[in-house]
DNA sequence: ATATAATTGAGAATGATTATCAATTGCATT
DNA sequence: AATGCAATTGATAATCATTCTCAATTATAT
């Protein structure tokens, strides 16, 4: 049984939820699944796994990942939210291309320090923290560059 | 004429929009609104100013004041996002109660220097920022602590 | 005053997420 | 292994914030 496994059935248990096929094939899926994916591909995945499950069931397990630590809510595109596996994973942030919404990951650890000094200046006890950078890649940003000499930057960039 | 109807004026100008009452209404209620509000404070504000503005229109006048530099989308509670004035205003960021709510501002030129190097590590042209520290505010915290040591800790918090 | 493109309100449509509920199932206990 | 029951599920309806549609209105350049 696979350290995923374990921590998902130890989170169940502890909280008095059932072991089900359909989160098993869930726990698979997302084990499966690569750095940054959509509700619609957690769903896509258990289908290419021929399973059955629900949207629903999809939509109802997302939360118990998160509780039990194995993924969570790393940013909204949108009004789509994008999760990740965090379950052994190095903590990191992101950075998001305003134009192709590439998403780079970057972690600094100077960054955290400074953050929990915040917290103790403030009294505030934190549990998470998010930071986005938005800007744009260097492919984009190169592209956009070359418009502007065009003189073809008028309304759209792409 | 305000700091801010000019900004507001200019930028319509350049981009060939009319400054139609709606759009005077709503300039009007945003300079009113204090702190952190949603869709439906600037909607309530507008009414409370007698005008009969629609919702669609508040909602298609947010893009505007974002472009035009006078507002900005600041973090997002569950589906509402929640805006904030930025013109003129000092840059800050948030600390957000996962407990009560409550928002608390604050700022540290320390983490700007570091996004910025961390920006032209990775040749990204940052464009804007979003760092979002979660946790308890000093309040919850202590009431979080005392319902630990009475063994009420069981499911919920409130 | 006129022409024209931008804007508006009302209401329909969208789309992601949540709630409902009868049928099913995991699992602790005989 | 059979029983009992709370937890779970799938199907589908409901929510709810946001966007779209379109005919009627309005701001602004000339
Ligand atoms: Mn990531
Ligand atoms: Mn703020
Ligand atoms: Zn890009
Ligand atoms: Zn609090």
């Amino acid at each position: 049984m696979s350290l995923y496994e374990e921590q998902f059935k130890n989170y169940l248990k502890n909280n008095d939820l059932k072991y089900t096929n359909e989160r098993k094939e869930l726990l698979k899926a997302i084990t499966i699944l690569k750095d940054h994916f959509h509700v619609e591909d957690i769903y896509q995945q258990v289908r290419k796994q021929k399973s059955d499950v629900s949207l629903a069931t999809v939509y109802r397990t997302i939360p118990i990942l998160i509780e039990s630590g194995l993924i969570t809510e790393t940013l909204s595109e949108g009004d789509k939210i994008v999760y990740e596996k965090i379950y052994n994973e190095p903590r990191h942030d992101h950075m998001v291309c305003l134009n192709c919404g590439k998403i780079m990951e970057f972690s600094c650890p100077g960054m955290e320090k400074l953050q929990k000094n915040i917290c103790r200046e403030h009294s505030f006890i934190p549990v998470e923290h998010r930071l986005e950078l938005r800007g744009y890649c260097r492919n984009c940003w190169k592209n956009i560059k070359q418009k502007i000499n065009n003189g073809k930057y008028n309304q759209e960039l792409k």
